[in-house]
DNA sequence: GCCAACGTTGGC
DNA sequence: GCCAACGTTGGC
């Protein structure tokens, strides 16, 4: 099993927004960034899990764990002219695009925000804290798993 | 709004 | 294949 980070704009699509959703899923679409769709689509299994990040808001964190319920599969949206993520390159018989579904596991409380990680002993190499990162999708390891989770223990 | 860090595009 | 120009991301 691998653990993950997946970032959203909550203003887009929050952690509440997915708990929202019709039995708490959703297809993790609109990734339009070859290595992130790389993840998606030959990494990551069912049964993984991955921290919810929200993005590009007053206070960026780790709002909430999600945990991948589908093999990958092609984003609809790279199909639909109406879409944002429309991509007129994608044919049906060859998708560009790939996602999978992702369910709501649990919110944290509180969020686990991006300056407390970057104080945190052992988080120095993750992804996300590394110097213009801006991949969507990255690999977390199952150490930084581990100090993430002690976090918010510590904070109940 | 700024800007650093990337990724993508396209001319050559 | 190189690389300049351009677009995007995302923290600040």
């Amino acid at each position: 099993m691998n653990y993950w980070l997946m970032k959203s704009e909550p203003s887009a699509f929050s952690i509440d927004d997915l708990k929202k959703r019709p039995a708490h899923k959703s297809p993790w679409d609109g990734v339009r960034n070859y290595q992130a769709r790389n993840f998606m689509r030959d990494d990551m299994r069912r049964g993984d899990l991955a921290f919810f990040y929200h993005s590009s808001c007053p206070e960026p964190a780790i709002a909430g764990i999600v945990q991948v319920v589908s093999e990958a599969y092609p984003d609809a949206t790279q199909f639909d002219p109406g879409s944002a993520y429309f991509d007129p390159k994608a044919t049906r018989e060859a998708p560009i695009w790939w996602l999978v579904d992702v369910e709501f596991q649990q919110k944290l409380q509180p969020f686990i925000t991006l300056l407390q990680l970057r104080k945190t002993p052992g988080l120095e190499e993750m992804m996300i804290l590394r110097r213009g990162s801006r991949l969507s999708i990255t690999p977390v390891t199952e150490e930084e798993w581990r100090i993430v989770e002690a976090l918010t223990y510590l904070a109940c």
